[in-house]
RNA sequence: GCGCCUGUAGCUCAGUGGAUUAGAGCAUCUGACUUCGGAUCAGAGGGUCGGGGGUUCGAGUCCCUCCAGGCGCGCCA
């Protein structure tokens, strides 16, 4: 706001697009300053200090509000002084009116965006690893929201994989009693798990038995030959088998919704893939391919009988022979590939496949958002789908893949499409060699390094398991059995967010658990206070009775400039976060914006002495404005934690 | 081999061209008022920003190159 108006005057006297500011290294200097006579000297070929003078002198005559001084400095900075009570003044009337909308802004103008994120293998509990992408997926679906953005958050299933085919040969063959083949009584082989001596929940027992039967594969061949069997049938749909599995990921897919929205994360719809095979898109995006020419049928070289795309270098002679960059996407045996449903389902997307599911609602979130599934047997809808804007939420172990789908998508001529893809990729998180030893894998503790999680091998830390321990880290001083599990979900959702995409998360239990300092927190206990000062300030009423008019106040002390400055700093960073699509950059404002508030909380008046707790002031006026900046911080700390899918706790 | 990512304090990370002295947290050490919430705060030590070139008035940030680590390059997903 106060930046804008002299940026916007800045433009017109330099005839530039962007005028970037920051923060002067002496408070002397003034408030804000910026560098732009420096970049333009080159330009103009003058003295960026001659520049500056100029721009001064004529940002002097234009009259620009709560700019009290510009002066500069050498080689040619340009700095402001704000006039500090009005600022303030400003900043607490605007964050007292906006409220929860504080921050929000129309950059997003209604476009329409589908984010998916999640899309977990419904074949076992989730782990720490999914959980990444749930949380950064989730973050970026309440940014774009808040950003007027008009956003669908879609969860995938892929109910007819290799995966769920493994969980289902376990349950069917692995163990006495086994499947007949033909029944389609299965009250014996459910039995098997709602006897399990440990009584432990369905997602953990299948954990189990998935890394048994993955490993079983390599001994038995006849259990495999019954892998490549229900695979088969899950294809052909139309039988007992295929029915069961269906009803194994249904299972699985509850847990995961349960286990996520212990972390507040919510969809709008379930994307089950047998839906896709059994729509047919497939199909047409095949028809579409051959049509556009974007596929060719090889006859010749590694890839005779397949159709694939042309990618790269093509067929290629390397020094170990024959290689190919080209993607196939129907084998010789007829069968399509993974990637070719996924081009399928990205112009589903985007609505030009000219084609849709059906659809059902799933039920109520805790929310109170209605979750839909798609479904064989559904009604039509014309709320999903038909998106602007696709960001996919998967790991970058996938970005050869994404690039061949919105390869595919330009080659049909949808370039507009293809270029509003995105490919939200983030790294894995991998156990330290000291989280393996843990899980009791056989590794040196004291070695540094790191273990791959593997739903194979049955290594990870489960979701739960991480927020059942944190819980019970927190439990001692917590108020209710409510809080500690806000407060878990924080702290896990906020250690997940800090980093940024691009950076490996090595998991350290110590690291993941501690509740001090740079955590969620720690956020959390600067947002409790600040509601706690309120409570005893007007025992009447809660934070919400605090002074509605607010008086400009005489004296500004450091704390409480540096206070408002970051409370002011939030629409910015919710807009870095929306184009940035990443968590990280509202993590670290809320743990910056904790540490000021906890400042001025500690020293509200470095010139003084002794500090004076705000609730006992005797002047009514100071009292009154140092209230109403911890009200503001409140209500801005309420914000940010909301769009990190945090549930701001009053107290703890 | 090719492509992408990462490399900043003992450890975990911020910092997507701007300011003498590169910031946090953890860990370590020393402290904290008759306390509005001590899960806090103040202070101390700890850095060739992987190495080397270059562009620029100015580089942790941009370009080139080298080194180290990770991931990808399936008729798997």
């Amino acid at each position: 706001m106060i930046q804008e108006d002299a940026a916007k005057a800045i433009k017109k006297i330099l005839s530039v697009d962007d005028v970037p500011f920051n923060v002067p290294p002496k408070r002397e200097f003034g408030d804000f300053s910026t560098a732009i006579c420096l970049s333009q000297a080159k330009v103009q070929k003058r003295a960026p200090i001659l520049i500056a003078e100029e721009v001064a002198n004529k940002l002097r005559g234009v009259k620009l509000q709560y700019i009290t001084e510009i002066n500069i400095t050498p080689p040619g900075y340009l700095n402001f002084k704000i006039d500090q009570p009005r600022y303030i003044k400003s900043v607490v009337d605007r964050v007292r009116k906006q409220g929860a909308e504080f921050g929000t802004s129309t950059v997003g103008r209604n476009r329409r965006v589908l984010v998916e994120h999640t899309n977990v293998n419904p074949n076992k509990a989730m782990h720490i690893g999914h959980l990444r992408n749930a949380i950064i997926g989730d973050t970026v679906v309440r940014t774009l929201r808040k950003l007027n953005y008009d956003v669908q958050a879609c969860d995938y299933i892929d109910d007819t994989g290799v995966q769920v085919a493994d969980v289902v040969v376990a349950m069917l063959y692995m163990d006495a009693p086994t499947y007949d083949g033909k029944s389609d009584d299965f009250s014996a082989i459910w039995a098997k798990y709602e006897n399990n001596s440990d009584k432990i929940s369905f997602d953990y027992w299948c954990w189990d038995i998935y890394s048994r039967v993955t490993q079983a594969f390599d001994a038995d061949e006849s259990l495999k030959a019954r892998r490549a069997e229900v695979m088969h049938l899950i294809e052909a749909q139309d039988n007992p088998v295929a029915e069961f599995a269906k009803e194994v990921a249904a299972k699985i897919v509850h847990a995961h919704l349960a286990t996520v929205s212990r972390l507040n994360v919510y969809y709008d719809l379930l994307n089950w893939e047998s839906d896709i095979f059994l729509r047919g898109f497939w199909k047409t995006a095949f028809e579409s391919l051959k049509a556009a020419g974007g596929i060719v049928f090889e006859t010749q070289g590694p890839n005779a009988g397949c159709w694939v795309v042309k990618m790269g270098r093509g067929v290629h002679q390397t020094e170990d022979g024959v290689r190919s960059e080209d993607k196939v996407l129907v084998r010789s045996n007829g069968i399509v590939v993974y990637t070719g449903k996924d081009i399928a389902y990205q112009m589903w997307k985007f609505g030009v496949l000219g084609q849709d599911f059906l659809y059902n609602p799933w039920g109520m979130q805790d929310n109170g958002r209605q979750l839909w599934t798609t479904s064989n047997e559904g009604e039509s809808c014309e709320r999903f789908g038909r998106a602007q804007r696709v960001i996919n939420v998967i790991d970058v172990r996938q970005s050869y893949l994404q690039q061949v789908v919105y390869d595919c998508l330009r080659k049909l001529g949808y370039t507009k499409e293809a270029r509003n893809s995105i490919h939200l990729d983030y790294e894995v998180v991998v156990l330290s060699n000291a989280a393996a030893a843990e899980l009791g894998v056989d590794v040196d503790a004291e070695e540094p390094g790191t273990q791959a999680m593997s739903g194979r091998k049955g290594v990870g830390v489960k979701a739960d398991d991480l927020l059942d321990a944190m819980v019970g880290r927190l439990a001692e001083k917590v108020a209710t059995q409510q809080n500690a599990d806000v407060l878990a979900a924080a702290a896990v959702r906020y250690f997940m967010s800090r980093i940024t995409t691009g950076k490996m998360i090595v998991f350290d239990f110590d690291e993941a658990l501690r509740t001090t300092g740079d955590t969620g927190v720690y956020c959390q206990y600067a947002h409790a206070r600040a509601c706690s000062i309120l409570a005893k300030a007007y025992p009447d009423g809660t934070a919400a009775a605090a002074p509605k008019r607010f008086a400009a106040p005489d004296r500004v002390t450091i704390p409480e400039q540096e206070l408002v400055k970051k409370i002011a700093e939030y629409p910015a960073i919710l807009k870095k976060a929306g184009k940035e699509l990443s968590p990280a950059p509202l993590a670290h404002y809320a743990f910056e914006l904790a540490t000021v508030f906890t400042d001025y909380y500690e020293t509200p008046d470095p010139d003084v002495d002794r500090q004076v707790p705000f609730i006992k002031i005797k002047d009514p006026k100071l009292r009154s404005y140092r209230l109403s900046l911890v009200d503001v911080f409140r209500q801005t700390m309420a914000n940010c934690l909301d769009t990190l899918g945090i549930v701001a706790l009053e107290r703890i």
